[in-house]
DNA sequence: CTGCACCTGACAACAAATTATCAAATGTAT
DNA sequence: ATACATTTGATAATTTGTTGTCAGGTGCAG
């Protein structure tokens, strides 16, 4: 719980490491109805967790557990794991935690806070950008037109029309 | 837990009783290591415990639990019987933690995709940008190469008088 | 002796779970 | 353009779990 790891591995080297084939992942991750996360191209990115709990699976399964089995067994891990705090942990220490947890919270939502402000800049400047570049376009197109047709017809001097402009 | 436990079924009215076969019952006690009593014949004897044992089985069956898993929750049902299994302790601090810490999560989860979309966005706003100059780009190469013609034919002097101004 | 209810063990048949393979698509990098 | 690592879905092949059947045995009641 202290470790915020960052660390994600794709579906080839969690394979490498397990020794078990894609497939296989997919096939647990379907039956076992884990939720394994996906990047922006929606491959699959696993967790270090993710990787705990696979290993759990394969120990099941080599006791022979089927995979329904295998997914009440896991709830339960999840239980034991968040009771398991309790019997170790005593009462002040847990209301310490929960403190703590509670000031993550509040940074979290001023995290949140943020970023919703960032999009809105990032709105902002993109309507801009937006906005200079037609402009900008539009100088040098109107310019060019100009030019262009001064060409075409004569040449009188384009240069003192846009002076007088 | 009366004294009075002292009925016993045999295997044809088990069979009758819980709508199973003869050889299922047989394929459940070795494969589950159900220790049913025997009488002298070496009939089995099956106590009222035996029946209700079975009918659990039964519906972890039912649940699409295999034999191995089966046994493994006979074991937990034992024990749990055995020790009455007190619940926990300190259930509403926990369960406040285990709340928050779901909360953390889920404002993670949150803010990573907000961070990734921005990414995004950044990321298509530079191409934007890129676009756009390449653009203007083109139009003023056009129109210095419109401009070069036209001091190669006619006009030399209006550099000069540029220049002048 | 015969029939019945049970026993065992081996094996066949079926069902379900698991693993493997294929095709088509996508995005990325070289 | 090509190669690569993914994705999904469908389907085949294989393994394992479960149920059914068969061929003998034992004991005992009628």
């Amino acid at each position: 719980m202290t470790d915020m790891d960052e660390r994600f591995y794709k579906i080839g080297e969690v394979s490498e490491m397990l020794g078990i084939e894609q497939h296989t992942l997919r096939y647990l991750e379907n039956n076992l109805k884990l939720k394994i996360k996906r990047d922006e191209r929606s491959d699959r990115i696993y967790s270090e967790s993710d990787i705990e709990t696979l290993k759990l699976v394969l120990k099941l399964k080599e006791k022979g557990l089927n995979t329904t089995a295998i997914k009440l067994a896991l709830e339960n891990a999840e239980e034991t794991e968040e009771t398991g705090m309790a019997t170790r942990t005593n009462n002040t220490d847990l209301v310490e935690l929960v403190s703590v947890a509670r000031k993550i919270v509040e940074q979290n939502e001023e995290l949140l806070k943020q970023n919703k402000n960032m999009e809105k800049r990032m709105e902002k400047l993109e309507e801009k950008i937006e906005r200079r570049n037609e402009e900008r376009e539009k100088k040098v197109q109107e310019f060019l037109d100009l030019w262009k047709s001064e060409q075409g017809s004569k040449n009188k001097s384009w240069l003192s029309k846009l002076r007088g402009k």
